[in-house]
DNA sequence: TGTTCCTCTAGTGTATGCAAGATCGTTTCT
DNA sequence: AGAAACGATCTTGCATACACTAGAGGAACA
């Protein structure tokens, strides 16, 4: 079957899988709405199977509940409920940076430090994009610097969940500037092995950038409908 | 909804994907071995389709890795990989139960309390499911003393992948006692509502289960042979 | 009029069939 | 003989067909 499109992944479900995870995470399907199975299908040209082979991910990433035997409906993704992950994020983020610190090896550590450095450019030119590239690279080696695969594995599932919200916050004007100065008090924590205070830093960094999503959020949109 | 054997769940995948589960953890797989989908499915008398199901939910559960058009291979379950898991686990109950005893209300404390007397009679009856089904509830009333019913969300799912382990670990001589005694500690900190303590002691306790499982299972296995 | 039971239908769970891609052995060329 | 190309075969990805259950709606009854 020629298909319409040139994507290069020849996966169907994930196509499927990709495009409802956005829409429900732009809000396009509201909380508790009815996924049908061959509704979806039609939408996408593709028959149930591979619709419910993303349905299936898709509960397993927590953006959709399925209940046996009475189909798919759109989890909740409340303002309280982004408002429970970004608390737990942050948790995860301040135990990953307390473990790292105590246990990274010093080539681990000069890695940190160097992308930290590379970071500055990117701000000066608010290059959005390239700063959230290299805040991405910070945080994962940090991940990897805790030496537990299992929590690094977790960690950076949790952070792709949260990628939509983390790209936003930034936009926010000045946020940058604050976010790599933020990042400079972990680093030198980290540096000083010292984890419990690396830890209270980088849940005032998740805690800070939460709170400017928030406002850029409330800015934009001034009354998200019930 | 945990796993008990009691559940007359008619549907297929479900058992399916239970059955692989239980065999993964108990080894009865090696880690990296391809996982047919007709094979299994002749296995289990079902055709591929929900075999298909069964492999997907586990690989978002993260025992078994699909590749694309390459078929699923038993995730690496080495015993590396379950000290990480369990260090995880630690770390997450120690998160759960410091927000609890911070935030947890009147009536959960006492629900709490209560749980903590029952198992009083199970530990002296030496009912080892029956304890394992009150420490459960013990843990889970921390989960959602959190207030927080992502976190208790992710937790749960954590201690479900773990289930098999913890309760192998219970069955140590003299283990279900000390067990209680450390849920004593953690039980006292929460109602003095002193976050940090409750979150050491309750490290202690998972690490103290670790090892109990380690040497339980280095006794009865002396030599895991592939 | 309110309740209970039944039927009927919409929609999920499973089986089977077909096509495309991956693996592996064979063949052919240098 | 070694390497690259080719093709047979096996497995997955998707489509279609059938089975079975949960709810909705109406009919029968108190």
């Amino acid at each position: 079957m020629p298909s319409d499109d040139a994507n290069p992944n020849p996966l169907l479900s994930e196509r499927i899988r990709i495009a409802l995870a956005d829409e429900i995470m732009a809000g396009a399907l509201a909380p508790g709405q009815a996924l049908d199975e061959q509704q979806i299908g039609d939408r996408f040209g593709a028959s149930r199977t591979p619709v419910r082979e993303a349905l299936r991910q898709l509960a397993a990433a927590g953006l959709v509940e399925i209940r046996p035997r009475r189909g798919a409906i759109v989890g909740g993704f409340t303002a309280e409920r982004i408002v429970e992950m970004f608390e737990m994020t942050a948790e995860i983020e301040a135990l990953c940076v307390r473990l790292a610190a105590w246990r990274m090896t010093p080539v681990e550590r000069s890695r940190l430090a160097r992308l930290h450095d590379e970071s500055e450019a990117m701000v000066a030119n608010n290059d959005i994009d390239g700063y959230d590239r290299l805040n991405w690279e910070f945080h994962r080696t940090i991940y990897e610097g805790t030496h537990n695969s299992f929590l690094a594995e977790q960690a950076i599932a949790l952070r792709d969940r949260m990628a939509a919200f983390r790209r936003t916050q930034l936009r926010e004007e000045g946020r940058p500037v604050r976010s790599r100065g933020e990042h400079e008090k972990v680093l030198e924590a980290i540096m000083r092995g010292d984890g419990e205070e690396a830890a209270r830093c980088m849940r005032a960094h998740m805690f800070n950038a939460s709170i400017a999503l928030e406002r850029f959020t409330a800015k934009r949109e001034p009354a998200p409908n019930n």
